[in-house]
DNA sequence: ACTACGATCTACT
DNA sequence: GTAGATCGTAGTG
């Protein structure tokens, strides 16, 4: 399997060679924000150690869907899913694990997109200190938790500009080839909504098995803003 | 103040 | 395939 940490396109956008997403990227849909997010690169600098993977999968959470944290109106935590786009959301759950999402739409209207997996492309070794359990290459970042553990993401992330220093998330020209739209992961409510978007194939996509299970994404999905039952 | 539970991961059967 | 870990958040009293 084909993994695309050259060195080449490390130090390409280590030097700013490519352009890193602008704030008005993310203040858009949010379906549309989700699925244009995969195959662009996400970058985090956290003491000194630079890592990096391309996004293969994200999930959609916006408005009054109830398996989302703003979904029933804003609280403490969900706040910042009401302030303005392009700011990194981190929470904490289940006791152990991060979870790093992108604020989107308009000030005002609640949204983000949950980021649940990466393929690395740089910063490896780094990866594997950070997550000595890690077996295989996949395991480094194929889940939500995983990869906030690869890439350094912590707590204290949580309202960081996705404009860098720490985060940033750049597009080296590559398009995904296959798009596609699932149920979303691990939620109660809301199951039957295809808001989970994953590079069709990808082997860092999580819960493999699945992962060539779903629709190809089209811009009908892209327009749904029914009701969520 | 107290309780229930969650946008998960890991180990073990 | 499934249970246990583990704690911040939100809802309730």
């Amino acid at each position: 399997m084909a993994n695309s940490s050259t060195s080449s396109s490390a130090r390409a956008w280590a030097a700013n060679a490519h352009p890193t997403l602008p704030r008005s990227f993310y203040a858009r849909d949010t379906l549309r924000v989700a699925r244009e997010l995969l195959g662009k690169i996400l970058v985090t600098r956290a003491r000194g150690a630079v890592t990096a993977g391309r996004i293969v999968e994200t999930e959609a959470y916006h408005g009054t869907d109830p398996a989302a944290h703003c979904g029933r109106g804003q609280t403490p935590r969900s706040a910042i899913m009401f302030g303005d786009a392009g700011v990194a959301y981190v929470y904490f759950i289940y006791g152990n694990y991060e979870m790093l999402n992108f604020v989107t739409e308009r000030r005002g209207y609640p949204g983000a997109v949950l980021i649940r997996a990466l393929e690395p492309v740089h910063g490896l070794e780094r990866m594997r200190r950070r997550r000595p359990l890690a077996k295989s290459e996949r395991d480094l970042t194929n889940g939500p938790g995983r990869l906030c553990q690869a890439m350094g993401v912590r707590l204290r992330d949580n309202g960081a500009s996705l404009q860098g220093p720490r985060i940033a998330v750049v597009d080296d020209g590559f398009r995904p080839e296959a798009v596609m739209a699932s149920p979303r992961v691990g939620i109660s409510r809301a199951t039957a909504a295809e808001w989970r978007y994953f590079i069709a194939g990808n082997p860092w996509v999580s819960r493999a098995p699945q992962n060539r299970a779903g629709r190809p994404a089209g811009r009908s999905e892209l327009r749904s803003r029914r009701r969520i039952k």
